[in-house]
DNA sequence: TCCCCCAATGTAAACGTTTTCATTCTTCCG
DNA sequence: CGGAAGAATGAAAACGTTTACATTGGGGGA
């Protein structure tokens, strides 16, 4: 009696049906069927068709999951962000979609909320479901078994320029430095000398460098950088709001404000609005990564150009080329 | 000679460990490993302490492909989006992701890009990876072979009320008719009486529902509603600009547009900007949608608010109850 | 002391595929 | 007409888990 499992019992309507139905349905092995299904062997045009009617008949759909069992691959990336808030994330997932369907690739995504345990367990989740990451991990902390996870699994940064243990990762990022550095350039260049920068968060990798990109600038102004024309900032909204009031206060008060992200200048235009400061008349502001919609604030808002799809675009090729190097 | 696949060759340093490997090395049977992971049968301590020191050890993570063929739960939900522009796809994810992660589920995301065709091979090779999938297929087309298969996966349509076959699908919508037919009642109330509407995509669920809501509120002006108001888009900003330019010509002029998003609505504003018109003085404008960065629009838009995380929380929420109810 | 029962563990089947290897059926050439 | 090569198909192993069932060990009650 050979292939106990053609004889399973005939299946309920609703039930998934399997290669073993379409198998039986058209009297053929189930290997027939994969083969006439993936075109992997030859096959003789008269048991193809009578497989490709039962298929029909049945509305069979290969089952992925399995198929990835076997196969090793999964054909999905999966991509680990810190957040969804914005218009950043968005577009990035869609620069990486756009080259991840175009291989055949689907997308995993799932959110860390800040939380750096969340991290771990998405991580571990994703092992055996994706053939490799993106992670957007500005803020993650990478330990010990988080990094033997990953030195298993082909991986991309993005935005996290090897903090510390990371070097030996791929990454892929802005060039928050330099960024921020023509920026205030430009702004020296117009004839401004009290720039005021808004910072983001502490431990952001992206915060810092641009942090680092204005000081730099400013270090070519008598008197170097201050320290009075820092204010902190969370890239929320509400925090540059909080930071252009403070800035306004100084005496004597910057004739230029750069936001280290545009969620930040816009919060910061609001407040200049409020307190009846006109842009740019009474002073010019800036802010970092050119979401679209900025382009139609009014006033414009001068922003650094980052082009966040083609990033995510980037990232994606990248790390399909390391896995199909052999993973 | 027990369990043959136990004394596999040993593994190369950076080659996947399986539960094989870590029953091995503890010196248990691989079910003991299972029953020690999951909690799920009583074990000695002496043994589980013996396995967890292995799995340390090698640094094993479970496969969780293997884990979801025979478990039939993949512990993922699928989400099906037409487009990924705007801030509007961001918002809905994260609403989703939220729920989605709170209870344990991840998301595979994938976008059509307009192709119907694409949506059927998306739904295919989401089949075995997903428990359930997400639909927001304003102008999707269900064929029979996509109905079929859709019949067999717990479903949850978004803003798309049920076309034709759609009917017996569970689905969740924003309140088109509704937002449209008081956001016009109130431009109404301020005294206009020649409100412009800006279109959406002939085909969208969305768009013909905000359309009729304008239509109902202006029938109750006398001579109804003028089909020379109606200008015609398809969501974007390049369509926005052009229909206010169209309705900017018309004699007499309006004294309001509507459009059927935000996104045409700031196209609009950034026409009636270059045009001179001033806002809200010559020409009152509203929108449809209210993407959060809309709120520090100058001058300020007038926007039906549709909660968007929340329209996709709530739709995990039902996506996940069906689930849970099996399938 | 013997038995029985329960806790602890092991064995093997199952999940739905793909693929290697073996087998059968053609067909064509000598 | 007899084989042999090659095409077409079938059987079974494999992927890495979970779990139903079988087996073992030991402790307590009669």
């Amino acid at each position: 009696m050979p292939e106990t499992r053609q004889d399973a019992p005939a299946r309920t309507d609703t039930a998934d049906v399997t290669i073993h139905d379409v198998a039986r349905e058209a009297g053929v092995s189930i290997a027939t069927v994969s083969r006439v299904l993936n075109g992997s062997n030859p096959v003789k045009g008269a048991t193809s068709e009578r497989v490709m009617a039962a298929v029909e008949r049945l509305g069979y759909i290969p089952h992925s999951g399995a198929r990835s069992l076997i196969k090793k691959e999964t054909r999905t990336l999966g991509v680990l962000l810190p957040d969804m808030f914005g218009e950043f994330f968005g577009e990035l997932i869609r620069g990486l979609d756009q080259v991840a369907r175009r291989r055949g690739y689907a997308l995993l995504v799932t959110c860390t909320h800040g939380e750096s345990s969340a991290a771990e367990t998405m991580l571990r989740t994703m092992h055996g479901k994706v053939d490799g990451m993106v992670l957007l991990g500005s803020d993650l902390e990478l330990d010990a078994q988080l990094l033997r996870l990953l030195g298993r699994t082909p991986t991309v940064f993005l935005n996290q320029v090897a903090g510390n243990q990371a070097a030996r990762f791929d990454a892929i990022s802005v060039d928050n430095h330099g960024g921020a550095l023509s920026m205030t350039r430009y702004l020296l260049g117009l004839g401004h000398r009290r720039i005021a920068f808004i910072r983001g968060p502490e431990h952001n990798m992206d915060a810092r460098q641009r942090l680092e990109g204005w000081r730099e600038a400013m270090a070519a102004v008598p008197g170097g950088p201050d320290p009075a024309l820092e204010a902190p900032g969370d890239f929320s909204e509400a925090s540059g709001y909080a930071a252009a009031c403070r800035l306004l206060k100084l005496q004597p008060r910057p004739t230029a404000i750069f936001a280290a992200n545009d969620d930040m200048a816009v919060g910061a235009l609001s407040a200049l609005r409020d307190q009846g400061v006109r842009v740019p008349e009474d002073i010019s502001l800036a802010g970092f990564d050119d979401i679209p919609i900025v382009r139609y604030l009014t006033p414009a808002l001068t922003s650094v150009r980052a082009p966040i799809p083609e990033l995510g675009a980037r990232a994606a090729e990248r790390l399909l080329s390391i896995i199909e190097a052999g993973g």
